[in-house]
DNA sequence: CATCCGTGGCT
DNA sequence: TAGCCAAGGAT
C-alpha cells in the first residue's frame, strides 16, 4: 500500500534533490555527523560555508579533538546555539579516544555521543552507513501530518503515534529506506514547506490526505519564539564579543556595558585593545541589559562551559 | 514534558 | 515590517 508512495518520492528525489556536499558518496561519516549537528535548527544555506571550512580544517574527528573546545566555538561562527559546537568537540573526543577515531555505525552507539539525539543518530546511521533507521525530523513530521494524517501541521511535540507512523511507512530494505528518508525530508524542505507549500509541484499531491480534506487550517497556533530582551539575545551578544576577542575580555568592560552610562567607541576600544572588535561590543551595549541580567547570562555561559573565567577576564574555553 | 538555547533570511 | 521558523538536544 505504501509502495506507490515510496516509488513516487524516491523517483522525485533522484531528479530534484539538492546537490549537497554531505550527500556525496565520498563524504565521510564524520562529515555527515558534522553536517547533521550544524543543521540542527539552522538552514542549509548558512551551514554550507562553515561545513566546508570545518572539513578542510578538521577532516577527521581526531583533528577536531586535538583542538581546544574554544576553537570549535570560534569556528562555529554565527550558526547559532554554540553549545552544539561544544558538544561536537566533545563527541570528537569520544570518537578519537574510545572508538579509535571511527564513528559508531549503530544508532545506539551514535546516540551515546554528546549532542546526538534520536534524530541525529538515525540520520547518521541512515545517511552515513546506509542503515535502515526511522528518521523523524520536523520536515518528515510535517509531510506525514499532511500526506497521511490530513493535518496542516504536526503536533507541537513529537508523539508516540508519529514514531509508529514513521516506522510503519519506512521501506523494508536498507537502500530504499535511506532514499525514502532523504526524499521525504527533501520534500518537506523544498515542496511541503510550513508556509505556502508548493502542492502543484508535489509528486504525491494526489495521495495527500490534507489536500483531499480541503486543506483544513492548523488545529493550534504555534507560539513564537521570544527574542527581544531575552537572555538568549544577551548571551548571543556576549558570545559574539568573546569570539572576536584574541585575549580575555575584562569583566569591567562587560559590566560597564550594562550601565546606562554612555560608552563611547573610544574608551571601549581602549579598554579592549586587541581583545575584541568594537562592533560586537557596541551591539551588546545597544541591548542595555540590566546588571542582574548580564550577570545571570555570564553565569549561564560559564555553567555551560561556553566561557571560562580567567584573571584577565572572560574568554572562550581552552 | 515544557522550556531553554542563536541567528538571520524570508514573507 | 514584525513575525515566522529552520535536518534538535538536554534538562
Amino acid at each position: 500500500m505504501t509502495a506507490k508512495l515510496h516509488g513516487a518520492v524516491v523517483r522525485w528525489f533522484a531528479t530534484e534533490a539538492r546537490d549537497l556536499p554531505w550527500r556525496d558518496p565520498r563524504c565521510s561519516p564524520w562529515g555527515v555527523l558534522v553536517s547533521e549537528v550544524m543543521l540542527q535548527q539552522t538552514p542549509v544555506v548558512r551551514v554550507l560555508p562553515v561545513w566546508r571550512e570545518w572539513m578542510e580544517r578538521w577532516p577527521r574527528a581526531a583533528d577536531l579533538a586535538a583542538e581546544s573546545p574554544g576553537e570549535a566555538v570560534r569556528a562555529w561562527g554565527r550558526l547559532g546555539y554554540p553549545r552544539r559546537a561544544l558538544r561536537l568537540h566533545a563527541a570528537a573526543t569520544v570518537i578519537a579516544t574510545e572508538h579509535d577515531g571511527e564513528l559508531p555505525d549503530s544508532e545506539d552507539g551514535l546516540l551515546a555521543l554528546p549532542g546526538v539525539g534520536g534524530y541525529t543518530a538515525a540520520a547518521v546511521a541512515a545517511f552515513a552507513f546506509g542503515r535502515r533507521a526511522s528518521v523523524v525530523d520536523t520536515n518528515i513530521r510535517r509531510v506525514h501530518a499532511r500526506l497521511v494524517s490530513g493535518d496542516a501541521l504536526p503536533a507541537p511535540a513529537l508523539t508516540a503515534a508519529e514514531r509508529r507512523l514513521a516506522e510503519a511507512l519506512l521501506p523494508d530494505d536498507d537502500a530504499t529506506s535511506v532514499r525514502w528518508n532523504a526524499g521525504v525530508m527533501e520534500l518537506g524542505a523544498l515542496i511541503c514547506t510550513a508556509r505556502s507549500p508548493k502542492c502543484s509541484m508535489c509528486p504525491v499531491a494526489d495521495e495527500c490526505a490534507w489536500r483531499a480534506a480541503g486543506e483544513p487550517p492548523p488545529s493550534y497556533v504555534p507560539k513564537g519564539q521570544a527574542w527581544h530582551g531575552t537572555d538568549r539575545q544577551v548571551r548571543g551578544a556576549i558570545m559574539a564579543v568573546l569570539r572576536g576577542a584574541s585575549r580575555p575580555v575584562p569583566r569591567v568592560v562587560l559590566d560597564g556595558l550594562a550601565t546606562a552610562e554612555p560608552v563611547t567607541a573610544e574608551p571601549v576600544t581602549a579598554l579592549t585593545e586587541g581583545s575584541a572588535t568594537s562592533p560586537e561590543l557596541a551591539r551588546l551595549h545597544a541591548l542595555a541589559p540590566a546588571p542582574e541580567q548580564l550577570e545571570r547570562c555570564i553565569a549561564g555561559l560559564l555553567a555551560d562551559g561556553l566561557a571560562v573565567e580567567l584573571t584577565g577576564g572572560l574568554a572562550l574555553p581552552h
